[in-house]
DNA sequence: TGATGAACACCATGTTCATGA
DNA sequence: TCATGAACATGGTGTTCATCA
């Protein structure tokens, strides 16, 4: 297996976007919007660009997918929604991704461990 | 302040590479060999050229000093010993790396609680 | 060959530009 | 202007090459 240090941002932001096919009808921008409030306060803001190369791999790989809608009012916008697509690959790819938190948690609280723990002296 | 996502892998590494200067004489690739072993159980092999860089940074910043060593026998072989430098500058890129740290596990963590918890019902 | 280091290449990610409605 | 998307540029990191003893 490739050796990596911790979880990719990539990685990170598909694991959301997973979960926010599952429950609402929420196009690309307001997922970013959503992400951005909500890690705000750990100084974590993820862009735009990060966001829609999420989807695309998701979409690519069927984990969702989407359908176009339009806005009501007299403007005629072309937006996605974007959905659940094959179950298993959804589970599966959710298996390994909380692996791969899992490890860089460990990861990093080892270092918490070997670098600020009290000397025994 | 820049938005980040997650502790750089280079960062990590200065953080060991000054512990390991504070507690023995150690040159590069033993470090290397260290690492790569007490990281083994977890997926995590650093490469040679991120532990010099790691080095070489803490180097131009006085973090860390170093003595070249001759290992004793026939062979004349150069090598280097590091020592910790600058002591208020340790101190505070400590604490720096320890809040990233910090911050990086409470963005995980909050990965796993927001998709990985039951739903009720 | 063992240790240090630089050069190079690749991949992850942020910034800017393009398009349609 | 808003939403989507691609193109481009930068930065982090791994692999290969160079040098010295």
């Amino acid at each position: 297996m490739k050796s990596t240090f911790v979880i990719r941002q990539r990685a990170f932001l598909k694991l959301y976007m997973l979960n926010k096919a599952e429950e609402g009808n929420l196009y690309g921008l307001q997922m970013l919007d959503d992400l951005q409030d909500h890690f705000r306060d750990l100084g974590y803001r993820p862009t735009k660009s990060e966001v829609y190369k999420s989807l695309h791999d998701l979409l690519n790989d069927g984990l969702i997918v989407r359908h176009p809608i339009h806005k009501q009012g007299t403007e005629m916008q072309t937006l996605y929604i974007y959905r659940i697509g094959d179950k298993e690959k959804v589970k599966a790819y959710k298996d390994t991704i909380k692996f791969e938190i899992d490890r860089s948690i460990s990861l990093l609280k080892r270092a918490l461990q070997d670098n600020y723990s009290q000397k025994r002296q």
